[in-house]
RNA sequence: CCAGGGGUGACGGAGUGGCCAAUCGUAGCAGACUGUAAAUCUGCCGGGUUUUCCCUGCGGAGGUUCGAAUCCUCCCCCCUGGA
């Protein structure tokens, strides 16, 4: 059912590209998740998506519970129908809840790098406003206690039907002290054995490598995690307090994983970093970026970022030759600004829209190239404009 | 013409004797965003190249006061009601 297939190694890095199939069809990666957390990719209006080239959906456990969505798919239903997209889903546990919701709020910091510069960086393994124990998770959510464990996190996305589900984790933050992410690890594979013991033929469960930015701790957890019978891993967690040590970490955890089985970088996605994952051995990536920086005014073009402001003047289309919903429509630069300043749904639609297009023909580059053995110029190509 | 209410920085709109270069919002400028607390957040936003410093400044001109965007006088403009 979840038979993954690598079609071509890359000769000189970790990168393949493969096959991967689904209840929903064959997924060919490398490949991208777009983020539709509460049910919908944000600002595409549901019968506007399939008009877009997204191959791979990514909906979150979390967020569909506490919006009681869950509540209104059928027994034997899945979200597929309620997306408007049947091709390959995916779900978040709600682990990242664990972080961006616990030490994440509390300390103002994102998995990889400070959100804001000049952070204080020193190890904070106190203020956690969630209580997490043996048991689970307990969070507050509209006055409501909502507890998630193993147990009811793998029930929530049996109900929510994705093709691909992942275990319960403790996603941990790069403030986070060398033993508090050990034993955030060693919880993370017991929440993982639990996971297990609950029959599941429909959907593919990828178990999480946990660890941090540390070298041992994530490869005690590739040991552990990677001897798992399951059809695939994610990697997720802190990944470090720089954009470098993400690669560290791949390099550290990768190799310890089956070759045969693919393997989902959790919550990354700018474009160099795909580029390093991949030739890392990343299969599948999911990330908010494409379409949150899209409502933030940042589009993605062959020839870099660009932000609207910078060019809100412009009588030009966003992009020469994209097929996007706004480029084919001859919209201007001007033109979007516009919908912008009126708060109109439409600048939402048609910037999100675009940098869809533009990271879904980004990974199928990358894909071609791979099987074309040309992934090396492809990348230096598109890290001229996207350097990091 | 009479009565009443107003004129504040690009705009909207606070402030009604000192803590006011003037809250706040918008626009503007500069950034950020990586398993979505995010159509969000941060900084700047009268001028002097940094400033705990100086200058200009709340329709205009005078005045009262140690001190005025805030009080008084006259003038100009706007709105509402009445003739």
């Amino acid at each position: 059912m979840f038979d993954f297939t690598v079609l071509a190694q890359d000769s000189r890095s970790r990168a393949r590209a493969g096959s991967l199939t689904t209840p929903h069809g064959d997924l060919s990666t490398p490949e991208l998740a777009f983020v539709a957390t509460e049910g919908e990719v944000k600002a595409i209006p549901a019968d506007k998506l399939a008009g877009l080239p997204a191959n791979l959906l990514i909906v979150n456990t979390y967020h569909l519970y506490t919006k009681r969505f869950i509540e209104k798919i059928p027994p034997g239903g899945s979200i597929h129908d309620y997306v408007h997209f049947q091709k390959p889903i995916m779900s978040d546990s709600g682990g990242f809840q664990v972080f961006s919701l616990g030490f994440g709020k509390a300390h103002g910091i994102g998995k990889v790098a400070p959100i804001f510069p000049g952070y204080d960086l020193r190890s904070n393994d106190a203020d956690n406003p969630l209580s997490i124990t043996e048991e689970g998770v307990e969070f507050n959510f509209d006055g409501r206690k909502i507890k998630l464990t193993p147990e009811k996190s793998i029930e929530l996305q049996k109900k929510i039907g994705a093709d691909i589900i992942f275990a319960f984790d403790e996603c941990t933050s790069p403030l986070n002290s060398y033993n508090y992410t050990k034993k955030a690890m060693e919880l993370t594979h017991r929440w993982l054995e639990r996971c297990l013991r609950l029959p599941n033929d429909k959907q593919a469960l990828f178990a999480v490598v946990q660890g941090g930015h540390f070298a041992d701790l994530r490869q005690a957890s590739a040991r552990f995690v990677g001897k798992q019978d399951v059809p695939g891993f994610g990697i997720g967690g802190s990944l470090g307090r720089s954009k470098e040590e993400i690669g560290r970490v791949l390099d550290w955890s990768i190799p310890l994983l089956p070759v045969e089985k693919p393997r989902h970088l959790l919550g990354i996605g700018q474009v160099e970093d795909i580029f390093a994952s991949v030739e890392r051995g990343v299969d599948l990536f999911d990330c908010v970026v494409p379409t949150r920086e899209a409502r933030h005014k940042v589009l993605y073009t062959k020839k870099g970022k660009v932000n609207l402001k910078k060019i809100k003047t412009s009588e030009e289309p966003l992009e020469a030759d994209c097929r996007c919903p706004a480029c084919k429509s001859k919209l201007t630069a001007r033109q979007l600004y516009e919908y912008f300043l009126k708060k109109d749904p439409l600048a939402f639609y048609y910037a999100t829209g675009h940098n869809i297009v533009f990271f879904a023909d980004l990974m199928k580059r990358v894909r071609d190239s791979i099987l074309d053995h040309k992934l090396p110029a492809l990348k230096e190509e598109m890290l001229r404009y996207y350097g990091g």
